[in-house]
DNA sequence: GCTATAATTCGACATATTTCGAAATATAGA
DNA sequence: TCTATATTTCGAAATATGTCGAATTATAGC
């Protein structure tokens, strides 16, 4: 886990920096239990994935809601695309990827986390 | 990743709020990079794990690298122990593990390969 | 074009974080 | 016990973050 640029080291604090509130990291986790890039869920699963959706399950503002997301998808944590009037959010695999080779040492690190920042 | 109770999830939440300062990220990739709990690196090894060693490295005031060290501390990701007029620090593995599974549980990635059994 | 719905931007405020230098504490060794 | 070294605690200042409500933008359907 060692070896990493400065450059690098900033880039996954601020990874790590967009998943330290509570509920961003809920939203992450609603996210990735969810639907995979591309994709909508069934109407029937639990969650589902466009803001107005993740909104009721978080009992904050809109406003706050629509911040958080920023963030998330800033720290290249996720991806936003609109259809119609809504927007649909999903987890961004690569970035989940670089995370995962982040904590293990013995892996060479292929994919550079990019925040878009 | 999904199915984390609010407790889990504020609990991860400051984990990765410790590894969100880019300081404290550099501390922590130079503590993984380094020794594993109980042992010291080698006096000829690149990097060594007291408190003073990593203040060698980081162009921070001592009191700010002691602030930081407390929060990775208190997070749970680092041990400390004194040895003379010395703090070793390492890598608590327990919590390193606890965060690769929170990154590996329960989340289908479309890219990742499958196996064929 | 008008209206309703979905989501974002803006401005403000309270709270938290990062950082430093100075002072305090802990330890080993003379 | 006195001194030097290692580290922490304290208090203050600057900056960043989280949150809200009000206003704004984007889209679909009538």
């Amino acid at each position: 886990m060692s070896n990493y640029s400065s450059d690098d080291i900033g880039n996954y604090a601020s990874v790590f920096s967009a998943l330290s509130n509570p509920h961003r990291l809920q939203i992450y986790t609603l996210l990735s239990g969810c639907c995979t890039p591309g994709s909508r869920c069934d109407i029937d699963a639990v969650t589902s994935c466009c803001v107005g959706d993740l909104g009721n399950e978080l009992d904050i503002a809109a406003s706050t809601l629509s911040h958080h997301l920023k963030e998330l998808s800033h720290a290249g944590l996720i991806n936003m695309q609109r259809q119609g009037k809504q927007i649909i959010c999903s987890v961004n695999p690569d970035m989940l990827n670089a995370i995962r080779q982040f904590f293990h040492t013995n892996t060479e690190i292929t994919d550079e986390p990019e925040t878009s920042r």
